[in-house]
DNA sequence: CGCCGAGTTGAACTGAATCAAGAAACGTGG
DNA sequence: CCACGTTTCTTGATTCAGTTCAACTCGGCG
């Protein structure tokens, strides 16, 4: 629990009873390498906290597996489309090694806030966070070469390359993986 | 100011009090088309509610300009990644008619966050909501064909398309003039 | 030793951008 | 109300980045 609390402390200085609020409604599971942590088209209830391992969110699209998103230890991964509007995503996460997961669920979430200033505070805070994140995404598709956006990749996640293979890396890029292979070999 | 309040009423029921306050800290400006309401690489204080008129968000790629978002009548105008990041950002605002605006400065919103909870959670429901229209607009980059985002456009804001003209719709859309004209014409 | 998945390389194809005119619409002043 | 210039929109020809399809290489591993 301990790295949890230490990821989240940039958000917002919970007080002693908002912690302790919080951490009562954690959960902490560990799954297998292959295990799916959210089915596609159905409602995406949590947000998981990667303590170890890695996480795929990932979509079907002309009937081809396509990479949305990497969660690796340390991070979040979370259908958040679906959470916050509280209808299905085509949007499924899986693991792609084994992992420990600690889960924040809607309901819960939903009614510490309602009850905790402090709490209701720091999850703005996170959703602000992500809607950052989101235009800064979205830009990166706009404004970014593919190429670009490997490197970024690559310098945002060092050597997690290494545990993801190239078809994954490259539809999450948004090319094929030909095409990106190329791009690693142009240099 | 009675549009705003019932454009905001379903993001969150305010207290009569939260309503109060938020009302307190409100400004209502007219201004010209033209009119420039964020500079480019500037931070944005402000999110504003277009209560007659229209505002046009662009930024500046490989020398062109390129639209990012209309917001007609009744709907919000922010550079939000500036506002919540409180970093400058490449995106300017600027009125496409004549227009009367609804001001909401950033640190008086933070200040009421602090001192109200229905407050908080009236502007985290605000933030949810942009997050995912975010989510919405990056899928529809991805899933959709530019014939198909000009046609939710048309379905989304009808009779705006005769407001603006092609060049800004057709940035919009990530197309060129020349491609969304031949659109156009092949129906 | 041969199979299998992952990655690379090659050649043809394609959708949209670019470049370049031309047509239509608009508005301002005479 | 018309003439003229400017802006906006359309149409055509060419080019190019990236996809598609297909074959090939490489490194495990039963």
């Amino acid at each position: 629990m301990d790295t949890f609390f230490k990821a989240i402390e940039p958000y917002s200085k919970l007080s002693t009873e908002g912690k302790r609020q919080l951490k009562s409604i954690l959960k902490r599971q560990e799954r297998p390498k292959g295990y799916l942590l959210v089915k596609h088209d159905t409602v995406c209830n949590n947000i998981f906290f990667v303590e170890k391992g890695l996480t795929r969110t990932y979509y079907y699209k002309n009937g081809r597996d396509v990479t949305d998103w990497f969660s690796p230890e340390n991070t979040f991964a979370c259908s958040i489309l679906s959470y916050l509007s509280r209808n299905p995503d085509r949007r499924g996460i899986e693991l792609l090694e084994d992992s420990c997961l600690i889960t924040l669920q809607y309901y819960e979430i939903e009614r510490l806030c309602l009850q905790h200033h402090d709490i209701e505070n720091f999850v703005r805070q996170i959703i602000s966070d992500g809607l950052i994140r989101m235009q800064n995404r979205f830009d990166s598709l706009i404004f970014e070469t593919a190429e670009q956006r490997y490197k970024n990749f690559n310098s945002a996640f060092p050597f997690l390359h290494q545990r993801i293979n190239l078809g994954h890396i490259a539809s999450f890029l948004g090319i094929t993986q030909e095409t990106l292979s190329r791009i690693r070999a142009a240099k």
